[in-house]
Order: structure tokens, then C-alpha cells, then sequence
DNA sequence: TACTGTCGGATTGTCAGACAATCCGACAGT
DNA sequence: ACTGTCGGATTGTCTGACAATCCGACAGTA
């Protein structure tokens, strides 16, 4: 009884977190920006003990980085940063990928679904963060394949850096019909059982993403922190 | 020039994490067992907000878990954690195995070497916890053929967890040498290149393994905890 | 000029103490 | 057997403090 009834608590560090994590994602603070627990804990209204267990997840999640007894930074991803999530995205997904054949009908489901909500998204011509979010939850439902939540985490963790690398980046401007029609194709080849091909076909388009992320990481998109 | 050399900064609060990860490991804090913020501030000497960022980390590992408003306690794996953290093993270690054609020559002798270890260790008899270590070693190896440094920060967190569980479980003996002539048979195949043998070997070596977890994470390891 | 020593301000790392909110178990009441 | 209430224990958050560390500027020296 009462299963589906949820209560969400949330703690001042969490909405905290969720603040800062929203600021990086849109672009309002940029790479290499230092977050100053004093100003940060002025500025939001909060403690300073507060902001600086925020900080730490921050951390942990990757999106900011410790120099001791320098504080945190916006993390800044380097090439070699988007080479590197670039093979850990690779292998996650293509193990979801070869999970195909075992993977829970509920995770098949799941990725159908994503790839709908990617497609509608792409049509409706949306803002471009809401089609990046639908265009990663694609690639998290690749990852669900493999029915560990672990692997999910960590495609998450992931998909967080990619994000932040995205909104400071010259925009990438690709053929959303054709990013759409590509994963049409891996989804085609999974239903009809094809392992090998859609193995192929994922390794085929995280090499252009990434290729196309590495170009696009070469010029930063122009901002007022740049010029002052 | 000075590439070589390197200092260790080692905070207060890396200190006490690096002894409460010990406890851990060394099976001194049974799973389930609440972590007090002010009992281990006494206990250990420092401020509370210490331990409490300790804590957090300790959390972020995966190696305890927080119930808000209720403290952090000593994470216990399930049975369905231990076939999660199989699945994700699986994943980071099979595209490992797969990236050895083009794996970087400094990875595969990583390899090799983390092998010779484990094979010394083995051989000379020692401590079951430097065994596993040994061990848990040789698989980071695998993953290390990737190239990817976050993949092989997965694998350690994975690492940590499978640490934490086996310290707190009835030994797990099998014949330690028959352990060494598996691995063995899993370089042998990828030295001469037969990735696909080394992968199905690999499989059959972590379902072996998991099994064998499942099978030893019901009977736990008696201890004073358990009768107080 | 190039390098080294020193100083002050800014910031972090850690501590101590406080208090409300929350949780848990016990106990009593129905 | 279920519900209401109370007190102690514990966490979540805040405030204030201070030493350690870092950084930039400035001066001194070869």
C-alpha cells in the first residue's frame, strides 16, 4: 500500500548543489571561474559551512576541481579531458549496446522511449539545452541496457561533464535531422537483433561527436568573464 | 626540469578518511554500523565538521551510506548490489580486454606487471587482504588497457566496494593457484591476440567470481558486533 | 635585467560552540 | 492493537574565530 506516494526532502545543500549545478550548465559561470566560499555563501544566503559541502559534491561529480588551500574551480575540460570521457562513454555504451539481446524489456522500453522524446524534441525545434538533455537521455538509455544502476551513475557523471563542456562551447552546429536519423539507425539495428552492426554504427557516431566536440572546444564562445 | 619530483599534501581530512577507509577494509566497522559524527570526532581528535566532510566522501565512494536526518552508516551490499557491481565490473573489464590491440604499450606492461604481482603474492602465501589487493589489481589492469582515467577511477570505486564486502564475509577460499591459471589463460589469449577468447574467458571468470560472492555474502563472518 | 627575500591581504582549513529540526524509543491512553 | 505525547539523541545549519597557506607587489641585490 501507498507506493507510489513519494515525499521529496531536500536539504539547503542539495538546493544549493542544484543552483550551482544549473549555473554551470547554463553558461553563467564559465571554466577556471574560482568559487569563493565566502562571496558564494553571501551571495546565496547560506553559511559558509553550507557552501563548502556543496563545493565537495560539486567535486566529487566532477564539475569543479580542488587545489588545496586554493579553493574550487569551474572545472575546464581539456582535449585530452573529451579524448578520455570520450572511451569511457564508448565502453559503457557499447556494453549497454551488447546487453541488447539479455536486457529487461522495461530497459528496451526505456531507450524506445528516450528516442521518441529525443525525436519529438528535435521537431518541436526546441532550445537547444532542453535537446541536448533529450539527446543524453538517449545516450543514458543505451547505458540502462545493461540494468546496473552503477553503469548508469557513472553514464551520468559523464553526461554532467559533457554538459558543462557544452555550454561553454562556440555552438555545435550540427544537422539535428540527421543526429535524429542516426540514432534511428542504431535503434533499427538493435530491434532487429543486429549486435555487431549497431556496435559499429555507436562507435561510428561517438567518434564524430567527439571529433566535432574537440573542434568546437578550440574556440570558446566569447564571453564577459573572457574581457575583463 | 624537477618533473620527477612531487610533495605530498596531505590534509586532516584526507587523513581521516584514509583511516576510516582502513577500519573499513579491515572488517573493524561491520556493515550497517552507524558512523556518529561526534563519538568519531572524540575518538579520533578532531572537529566534528571534519569528520563530517570525511563522512562525505565516504559516502561519495559508495563505501557508507547517509539516511538524511538519520547519520551515515556502513554501507551493506545486498545481493542484488553484488550482481550490480558484477554487471559493471563485466562492462568496464570486457572493453578493457577489447581495446588490447590497441591498447598503449605502457598499459598492457601495467598489466603484465600487476599479473607478475599477483602471481608473487600468491605464490609466497601472504595475507589474504594483500591477496585481494593483488588481485583487485590485475583486473584494474584490464581496465587500464582502456587508456581512460575516469574508467579506471570506476573501477576503483567498484574496487572499493567489492573490498568493503569481502571484509566482512566467511572466507572466500578457492585454490589460490587455480586463480593464478586463470589469469594466466586470460594473458595467454590476449598476448597472442585472440581477443574474443579472452573475452568469453573473462566472463566466465567474473560470473565465477560473482557467484562465488553471492554464495559467501550469505553466510557473514561472525563477529562481537553481532551479539552486543 | 634577472633573481631572491619579505610583507600584507585574501582565502582556505580547521576548530569550538550553539540551536532548531528531526528522529527514535518508551510510555501512557484509548 | 492502535494512537498521542514526551525526552533524549543526533543531525543540519549557523556564527565566529584563528592559524596556515597562498598570491601579488615591492624592495633589495648581484
Amino acid at each position: 500500500m501507498y507506493e507510489t506516494l513519494q515525499f521529496e526532502h531536500s536539504s539547503t545543500v542539495e538546493r544549493v548543489v542544484d543552483e550551482l549545478r544549473r549555473a554551470l550548465f547554463d553558461g553563467e559561470l564559465a571554466p577556471g571561474t574560482p568559487l569563493r566560499e565566502v562571496a558564494l555563501a553571501d551571495a546565496i544566503g547560506v553559511s559558509r559551512s553550507t557552501i563548502r559541502e556543496a563545493l565537495g559534491t560539486l567535486v566529487a561529480e566532477g564539475l569543479a576541481v580542488r587545489q588545496p588551500n586554493r579553493g574550487v574551480a569551474v572545472n575546464s575540460l581539456k582535449a585530452a579531458d573529451v579524448r578520455d570521457v570520450g572511451k569511457a562513454r564508448a565502453a559503457l555504451e557499447t556494453a549497454g549496446v551488447q546487453a541488447w539481446p539479455t536486457a529487461r524489456a522495461s530497459d528496451k522500453d526505456a531507450l524506445r522511449r528516450a528516442f521518441a522524446d529525443y525525436t519529438r524534441t528535435a521537431e518541436s525545434g526546441t532550445n537547444s539545452s532542453d535537446l541536448t538533455a533529450a539527446h543524453l537521455g538517449v545516450h543514458r538509455a543505451l547505458v540502462g541496457l545493461t540494468g546496473s544502476e552503477r553503469l548508469l551513475a557513472m553514464a551520468d557523471a559523464l553526461a554532467a561533464e559533457i554538459r558543462l563542456a557544452l555550454a561553454h562551447v562556440a555552438r555545435v552546429r550540427r544537422n539535428s535531422g540527421e543526429q535524429v536519423a542516426a540514432h534511428r539507425v542504431l535503434l533499427t539495428l538493435l530491434e532487429g537483433g543486429d549486435v555487431e552492426a549497431a556496435v559499429a554504427e555507436l562507435r561510428d557516431h561517438l567518434t564524430h561527436a567527439e571529433t566535432s566536440m574537440l573542434e568546437a572546444i578550440k574556440r570558446p564562445r566569447r564571453r564577459k568573464a573572457d574581457i575583463q
